[in-house]
DNA sequence: CCTTGACCTCAAGTCGACTTCACATCGCAG
DNA sequence: CTGCGATGTGAAGTCGACTTGAGGTCAAGG
């Protein structure tokens, strides 16, 4: 009745089947069963979903997420101070990784001015050259720069999370 | 003399001797060898490293990289030109990558505003409840974002680049 | 001559988030 | 009763960018 089978979750989260079982394997959401074994979902799973894919998005792992998830009162929705609680953290995620990309977009953008070409002195990448260019003076580059990508990840055309080949 | 031990190149680069190896593997830089077969690096490897590094910043998966550092004719100092074209492009990528985020946590700002703590109607998850929530009305995220992270990645203190335990 | 230490190669392991595979069952229509 | 499709399980594979490990070589120093 109120129970959605695997395949309708996965149908209405986007979501792989194979997925689904893995974020109950790893405490992401649970499921009732049938007699015959087979997974029920509440409607409410959904909405869990919803979450976990947002919190996807800013960048928190999965372990993150189930924290997250724990620290919301089992199956009650999410109250005002639940949900103000997790966005301001995430916020600040989000306002870090973007205070990082854009200090690196405008530092490629003075080196297309300035034509220090060199790179060996101009704070776009510039790692550990800097110990022999002599001084501490480089690494501008803020940590959670370091943090953040090999982003091209699902860059690829290949199949990243959009097209799970999975329901064939 | 002008030449460069793999040893020396990974102090001052940042990377591990192993990094190096792999980048030679893989196309990015190469080396000469001593009679016994040690590398050894002209000083512009240097540069060349530096240049990949500020590359994965961007975003750039190891492939493009080696294909922006092809269309750099082989051992020139990349001229002015040259490196606008590159850096061009580098700057779209960011301008999106920003954008993305930037409306990533606007999404997460208005959110906590406007009370709508169901997540299934409000465009910062909702992946394909959309369809269940009847009209094509959702779905708000830009492709980029799904390209985006899994971000977390190097975030664990366990040893992405930085430590480079390599070294030892 | 022997030991270090830096270097070599090739194979395999790591991490995260899943997918894919092989094989077993459930429930139901014909 | 048979067959089909949706599901179940556990194990293994995938991708990217490296690291780690085993086992071997080279040049210099004591």
């Amino acid at each position: 009745m109120e129970l959605l089978t695997i395949g309708e979750v996965a149908a209405r989260s986007g979501l792989a089947p194979s997925a689904l079982r893995y974020y109950e394997a790893e405490g992401l959401v649970t499921a009732e069963r049938t007699a015959g074994g087979a997974r029920r979902y509440p409607r409410s799973v959904l909405r869990r979903l919803a979450f976990v894919r947002a919190a996807q998005n800013v960048g928190l792992s999965l372990p993150e997420i189930r924290e997250a998830l724990a620290s919301l009162p089992e199956g009650r929705t999410p109250s005002a101070r639940d949900w103000e609680r997790l966005s301001r953290g995430w916020r600040d995620r989000l306002d870090e990784q973007i205070a990082a990309l854009v200090q690196l977009r405008d530092g490629l953008s003075s080196c297309i001015g300035c034509g220090c070409l060199s790179l060996t002195s101009c704070g776009l990448s510039n790692p550990g050259d800097a110990a022999a260019a002599e001084g501490p003076g480089a690494r501008r580059l803020s940590p959670v720069l370091r943090r953040l990508p090999p982003a091209g990840r699902a860059g690829s055309p290949a199949a990243p999370r959009g097209p799970a080949p999975g329901r064939r």
